[in-house]
DNA sequence: GAATTCGCACTGGTCCAACCAGTTGACCGC
DNA sequence: GCGGTCAACTGGTTGGACCAGTGCGAATTC
């Protein structure tokens, strides 16, 4: 009995995607029993002994799940007690949506959005920061950015690719750091989405006249500018979603 | 020859912190080998035989340190070739920075201030988002929570803890999960500076009447009023760092 | 001589089989 | 009943063997 092997981690960049290993395919099928809550926090899994024969697979590649799954902080892991499940709602980072599908397991519908909250939130105040305190050089990177726009207005994956160049420029610009480390996270997951742009998402790309805008406050320091120009480009993607309320039917009332 | 084990990772929350083991030693090692610059992107590592000799440890701790360092994208993998060093400003996440003393390896003595940044800009938008779009029972939870605050303000440390609760439900409320985990992630790196709480973090813990005014515009429904108000409570705690300059002298232009 | 092909010498991936080191709890003796 | 002891878990570590891709150089072919 072999564990199948799924689709390797999509969330390197540039390489050609590496084909799945066994550990891959052992973080998946537990990742997705977290997330699933086919293991409710606080349960203990399986020894590795144990996992390892269900899946058919050495115990190595069972511990070196496991240790992705630490990394990501799904388990706890300890020397002499159980390996115990924890709460991804509050000890997960935004990692943990990296190589996940969405409306794969994670029951958010709403990922797509929040990710897009998240960037028009985070990019405005990039923005802001960056007029207000970015050195020359950083500046002079915006307006550069902006410029290498227009060369990729023809095909629409060279502007998707511009796009991203600009703002991670504003975000360097920026100086915040931890800023940066999300834009990363957020960049890698759209790889994930980003076949299917919107017509929404055509809307802010295409409007090149606010991108040279945006760049123009950024290097004349104008951060109040800034920040309304940039909410104005990132609000425009994000879906409505109808006030869809949580898949959960009532199950928020009893946390009370 | 043995590699000396270094405090383990901090980030478990709950648990006693797990005494370090052998892959933990390798995985700091060769972190901070990457974040120092010892290791430029792109530049390959040594195999893992080489490192597993050159460590005095068994070839299969150091491919779960590997495994560790692929996670969190400071490492690419891929068999038949050599493992390579990845640019982690363009492809880590925040998670990266869990476990890392401030002003340690990483040349950011801004991490802290970047952190209160983020913590500003997204506390802020889920108070709007909540007062928006929050279900009834997620609004009573918040000012359920502003409640326990009152009874927390004897000792600094349970105001602490209740001021994160209330935090918690305010991003609860917002219904967006991006912005949940990566609140997960900035109060896991808090745990490693709280000890510290400076005056400035006094003042926004102990202004009861402002957490109070927040949860009720929430409540309400009061989306401005909730975003000013939770603007003006996060941004007391920032430092102003006197416009430090990055530590690079001058290889900010050489980007061009 | 130049292009192709083959094959060895790397790289990481997987497995087996032990043994070490903490934790837990049942058992036995006081 | 209380306390110590030991056995039976848990994960941690090791060694060694072999599989499976990659790349480069040498041998072959045109």
């Amino acid at each position: 009995m072999t564990v199948p092997r799924p689709a390797g981690p999509g969330y390197l960049a540039d390489p050609v995607l590496r084909p799945a290993t066994v550990a891959d395919a052992v973080f998946t099928r537990l990742r997705d029993a977290v997330l699933s809550g086919d293991l409710a926090p606080g349960d203990p899994l399986p020894g590795e002994r144990d996992l390892a024969e269900s899946f058919g697979v050495n115990r190595h590649a069972v511990r070196e799940a496991l240790r992705r799954l630490e990394q990501v902080r799904l388990v706890a892991v300890r020397q002499g007690e159980q390996t115990r499940t924890l709460d991804w709602r509050r000890t997960s980072g935004l990692d943990l949506v990296l190589g996940l599908v969405d409306g794969d397991v994670l029951d958010t519908p709403t990922l797509t959005r929040d990710m897009l909250e998240m960037r028009a939130c985070l990019g405005a105040d990039a923005a802001r920061l960056a007029a207000d305190r970015a050195d020359p050089a950083a500046r002079r990177a915006v307006v550069d950015a902006v410029r290498a726009y227009d060369d990729a207005v023809s095909d629409i994956a060279d502007l998707h690719d511009a796009d991203i160049a600009f703002w991670r420029a504003i975000v360097e610009a920026s100086g915040n750091v931890a800023y940066l480390l999300t834009f990363n996270s957020l960049v890698s997951h759209a790889l994930a989405i980003a076949p299917v742009p919107s017509d929404h998402r055509a809307d802010e790309l295409l409007d090149i006249a606010s991108h040279r805008q945006l760049a123009d406050h950024i290097l004349e320091g104008r951060s109040a500018d800034a920040h309304r120009v940039a909410t104005s480009l990132l609000t425009r993607s994000i879906p409505s979603l109808d006030h869809h309320d949580p898949v959960t039917p009532s199950a928020a009332g009893e946390r009370a």
